[in-house]
DNA sequence: CCAGAAGTTTGTGCCAGAGCAAATTTTTAT
DNA sequence: ATAAAAATTTGCTCTGGCACAAACTTCTGG
């Protein structure tokens, strides 16, 4: 049975969890002390909304464990992947661009752990702490660039080679090592990977079930192996069409 | 016939140029003089590029007129329309999200006036100018979230939606009243509108050519005027499928 | 351990729209 | 004025991949 989640303060997290990370990287011990200590910290479930597009942008945050889909919903109900989130990116900083409200749902992949902060602490975070103004804009830079490669590939590229560069950029992200090649290290079906590369979860099924055949993948339910890297690569990048 | 265009300083621009723009609008007139007496302005002809995707980013730009289209070139050799930008914007501001090079190119749709600082003053506007770095990334949120909004339509949407709130976009944001509704402000071929919606020239030709016999359009060469927006609108959001 | 839910596979029909060729119109250069 | 270039239109063909149906497999909770 699923635990509800509960949000809570933990007063002892360890300034270890956040030094690291490049937003917090510059800063001593003391400071990440204060960050820590102005936090909320919450678990949330797989298929649980962080926040959801057009409600207040209220907080921020900070993805410490799991990965996140962002995702827009259409006015037919249809939704579609924007880009994936790894842990230990910002998230919802939706005051950095000005805006007063979430443009997109963050929608939990996987159980995810997070840590966020009232909005109006945005603002004290980029004047006070070395580095993280330029950081959370990079991340931004990176999404925008992410989205843009979106947009060329559903552009120009067949359905077969949108997936299998899906398939590559999730396995570089989230892979995992194990015994027989690279496992994309969370859960996701045929309908998510559909609604990554605007195709139908069928498509997917059936250019998943021939490259199995073919030995490139193996699959269990919601769980991907890519075997062998090249040949996708090879596929992602051929034009099927006059050759 | 076409003049070769020429990069100079004008020293006598006028500090009202800059005045009523938003990333300027909140400085003093001190301030403007400063800053145009830094800048190089410049005249591009339609169909030529300010800066090039990969390259080094040494400038950053204020479009003070005409319209610059954000393409991205594939390995193909096809061209991408990623983003439209209209005059008063800043363009070329890769320094913001911490890139050293351009991510992508920006081409001239229309002779265009551009003035240009060198990169390394983007730091001195930020930390010297009132509501200068608020603005920039006001406007990078703005584009964010157009690109979102294309990857939703080209995945969810006909090319016939497409195509038409292509177009009603552009009427919104380049329109010029004319006698029997409204032209878009400048020249667009079939060919610039299939880069923008993901289809061929071929088949935006026959959905204008259809909506030309309709009356919901005028074409000329280039040119494409909007009579009856109403239709269009309701075209864009039909689902064409079923009814 | 069972029943229902969730996820996956596979077969079949079908058409939107890509791709190509070719004619026509408009513009520009000389 | 004329030739060449650029943009547009239109006819025809063909296919990638969507849509729907139905069976199958794997999980989950009780």
């Amino acid at each position: 049975m699923k635990h509800i989640s509960m949000r809570k303060t933990l007063p002892h997290l360890d300034t270890s969890l956040l030094s690291d990370l490049p937003p917090f990287s510059r800063l001593d011990r003391r400071q990440i002390r204060t960050i820590i200590d102005q936090s909320t910290s919450r678990r949330y479930d797989a298929g649980t909304a962080i926040f959801e597009e057009g409600h207040p942008a209220e907080r921020f945050y900070m993805l410490l464990d799991g990965y996140v889909r962002v995702i827009r919903i259409t006015y037919t109900g249809e939704q579609i992947t924007a880009l994936h989130i790894p842990s230990g990116q910002l998230l919802g900083i939706a005051k950095a661009i000005g805006l007063s409200n979430y443009p997109a749902t963050a929608m939990c992949a996987t159980e995810s752990i997070v840590l966020s902060w009232p909005m109006h602490l945005w603002d004290v975070f980029v004047r006070e702490y070395d580095g993280f103004a330029p950081e959370a804009y990079k991340t931004l830079g990176n999404r925008l660039g992410e989205v843009h490669n979106r947009v060329v590939e559903i552009a120009t590229q067949q359905v077969e080679q949108r997936v299998a560069n899906a398939l590559l950029r999730l396995m570089t992200q989230t892979g995992r090592k194990v015994e027989n090649g690279i496992e994309i290290d969370f859960p996701i079906t045929r309908q998510n990977l559909s609604e990554l590369t605007a195709t139908t979860l069928y498509t997917v099924s059936r250019l998943l079930s021939g490259w199995e055949k073919q030995g490139l993948i193996k699959s269990k339910r919601k769980r991907i192996t890519v075997c062998d890297p090249h040949a996708l690569v090879v596929l992602g990048q051929t034009q099927t069409r006059s050759d």
